[in-house]
RNA sequence: GUGGGUGUAGCUCAGCUGGUCAGAGUGCCGGGUUGUGGCCCCGGAGGUCGAGGGUUCGAACCCCUUCACUCACCCCA
């Protein structure tokens, strides 16, 4: 039979990677809660028009990177690229403004964005995300951005970068959009067709190219950070005077613009070396009118999300083994097995976790399982032991050995355990 | 969507300009040694050399096609 694999860009998480997602995880839930944080989760799936009314008609997401079908009803559906819609979604549709004026929220799990699978970039990958609504005030961003860079030292990431910008407000935004619109027209043939084309669709954008004549080009481009009306402009001072309150170190990147329509004031992200091109760890700001626009309340947001599989690349690897067993049962023979295979449940039973080979293999095939299960401890016993009505616990550490009665084993190994307070 | 790189054992890879080229290490299974496992020693299972076609007396190796993976562009977390 030929085999079916998996999806192009769709990765499985095996068990040695297991315990690292679950510490950055559980990392996240403790640094998040601590912040007043609540998490909550939403579905992976919404109606197409979510998405496109709220990242942008025009955004390369939308416009070729969502996975979108239709429904038996017809109805069109996509995978959600990201979660900031949904939540959104979720705040207006449950109302929850009425049962808090600011409400910390924050979810996690599997994005799905049809690209072209490299290093660092999958078609469906995870991300944590953190949004904030109801506080309009520049400490939430200074906040929400602490708390972004919180989170990642205290998983040890290295070698971060955080670059913040402010992208204006719908006042003063349009002035600079068309400024450099204006600009770059006048400079039109010595950008890169790729550039010229985003001219019309998105010109913001000509900002990220890496392009080398563009690049020339975009460095005489007048900066939004000269555009930006006076409210705009004095959050984005307060912003900033918040973060070197708090010691964070930051840089202004005035040329850095979103790839999602709807930030506005500020915007932020983090990088990190040692990533490959797609070096972008996490990426957020403020969207203020978004809540609105998606039929909900005047209330302003902001939030950030973070690439998990990026994330995990950037932390130190550790070999760790996914298993860790309180005891082993290695039992030789048909009687000893049959007993063994009793013993092992109870124990399971009893909250100590407990393998056991059940077909009757070599001892030193047995004892070289244990080892790959991490067991503590390995109780051995064969035909002649029961006959003899003992058998042998070794601690798999120390290598201390000791004889248990086996009418008495199953008390004698709880205790133990309880005593080592193990699982118990 | 556009480029480059790579596809040989479960994993990591050797395999020279086509002529014992089907290999090593590791892992797995069994055995020996040991104070009943870790080190060491012996043995074993496991591959249509990604797939299809072509050139040749002869192809893992050369050519074409195709697929997969990967990196980069694009874009983003």
């Amino acid at each position: 039979m030929e085999k079916i694999t998996a999806i192009k860009g769709i990765k499985d998480i095996l068990p040695k990677d297991s315990p690292i997602w679950h510490q950055v995880e559980l990392t996240a839930r403790k640094v998040f809660e601590c912040f007043g944080f609540c998490e909550i989760r939403v579905p992976i799936m919404e109606k197409t028009a979510l998405f496109q009314r709220s990242i942008g008609e025009t955004t390369d997401i939308v416009e070729k990177e969502m996975y979108t079908f239709r429904d038996r009803d017809d109805e069109l559906l996509t995978l959600r690229p990201e979660a900031t819609a949904s939540v959104i979604r979720a705040y207006i549709e449950h109302n929850l403004l009425a049962s808090d004026p600011v409400t910390r929220l924050y979810t996690m799990g599997p994005m799905f964005r049809r690209e072209r699978p490299q290093k660092g970039r999958f078609r469906q990958f995870h991300q944590i995300d953190v949004e904030l609504f109801g506080d309009d005030q520049p400490a939430s961003d200074a906040e929400v951005i602490f708390l972004l860079m919180h989170f990642l030292q205290s998983l040890g990431v290295e070698k971060l970068s955080l670059e913040i910008n402010s992208l204006g407000c719908k006042a003063c935004r349009p002035v600079f959009s068309r400024a450099v619109v204006e600009y770059l027209k006048g400079s039109e043939s010595s950008l890169c067709p790729d550039c010229q084309r985003r001219i019309n669709t998105n010109p913001l954008r000509v900002f990220d190219c890496k392009v080398e004549t563009c690049a020339s080009v975009i460095a005489g481009a007048p900066l939004i950070l000269n555009y930006l009306c006076t409210e705009c402009s004095e959050h984005f001072s307060a912003v900033k005077e918040y973060l070197n309150d708090l010691k964070l170190p930051y840089e202004i990147n005035p040329k850095m613009v979103r790839g999602l329509d709807y930030y506005t004031k500020t915007a932020f992200e983090v990088k990190s070396g040692a990533l490959g091109a797609q070096n972008s760890l996490a990426g957020g700001g403020r969207y203020d009118g978004l809540v609105s626009f998606l039929g909900g309340p005047e209330v302003p947001g902001i939030g950030f999300g973070i690439g998990l599989e990026r994330l995990i690349a950037c932390l130190p690897s550790s070999d760790q083994n996914p298993y860790r067993m309180d005891i082993f049962i290695a039992a030789l023979g048909a009687r000893a097995q049959k007993i063994g295979f009793g013993l092992t449940q109870e124990l399971r039973r009893r909250g100590i976790s407990a393998a056991m080979d059940y077909s009757d293999k070599s001892l030193k095939s047995q004892m070289k399982r244990a080892d790959k299960l991490n067991s503590a401890y390995t109780l051995i016993f064969g035909d002649k032991e029961l006959d003899e009505n003992r058998a042998q616990l070794r601690d798999m550490k120390t290598k201390d050995q000791q004889s248990l009665p086996l009418d008495h084993m199953l008390e004698a190994i709880t205790n133990i355990f309880k005593r080592e307070g193990s699982g118990l």
